[in-house]
DNA sequence: TTCACGAATTGATGGTTATCGATGGAATCG
DNA sequence: CGATTCCATCGATAACCATCAATTCGTGAA
């Protein structure tokens, strides 16, 4: 193993190419950082196996958490585009995005 | 589509079934927590092309960020068991974790 | 119009995190 | 040995984030 090394020489580095495209590297970390919660990848979670939208006050009496909290959390998953909003008289559905990029299903699928 | 919503009444909710076990989610949270970084992202789509290990001082020179950030960056990689180190000398060689869930690497093979 | 209810926003707070400079340990070489 | 090089850790700081209480907004009902 050792000898399929390259021999290392003090001060010299060898950067190595930057193949991903920040751009792209940008993009998903954006939907990682929102996927990167208990509460909202659990939301996620229960949106993706739900067959109709959920409401808001439903995950509010899920999670043990204050009806402010789980607006914000939803707000993010909104703003990633990974969840949609249809408001229903006073009561506001969510439900998983329907044209998510093949990529990011993909690592739905693998998540929740 | 309203139809095949549920009469909702008031003060009356719907708290959805938690499926996904606590545990699991805390466990895809901390390696998302991990990839949700655009240098650790890069690190790990670096490593995950390179068919020989990477030296710290190699990603020191590819990115734009000092040698103790770098450092810490990798150590979080390492905590959450995506990358494996080998001391060569002076030298700290990373390479990806050789025996990785199918499910982290299905979620490595979607990112990078 | 007035009231009640669900949801979003605001403001504040405590906790986490990314970053750097400085320090110290380990290995190598002269 | 002493000097050099690479790396990890420590300490500090600034930025970010999750959470809640209070408020505001929008809708529907009385």
């Amino acid at each position: 193993m050792k000898a399929t090394l390259p021999e290392r020489v003090k001060g010299v580095c060898c950067p190595p190419s930057i193949t991903v495209p920040p751009a792209r590297v940008d993009a998903s970390v954006e939907v990682l950082k929102a996927l990167a919660d208990p509460t909202r990848l659990q939301m996620v979670g229960v949106l993706k196996r739900s067959t109709r939208p959920v409401c808001i006050c439903d995950f509010t009496a899920a999670f043990e958490l204050s009806q402010p909290t789980i607006s914000h959390h939803m707000a993010k998953l909104r703003d990633v585009g990974l969840v949609e909003m249809t408001k229903v008289g006073i009561w506001a559905h969510y439900r998983l995005a329907g044209h998510l990029e093949p990529k990011t299903r993909a690592l739905l699928d693998v998540l929740v």
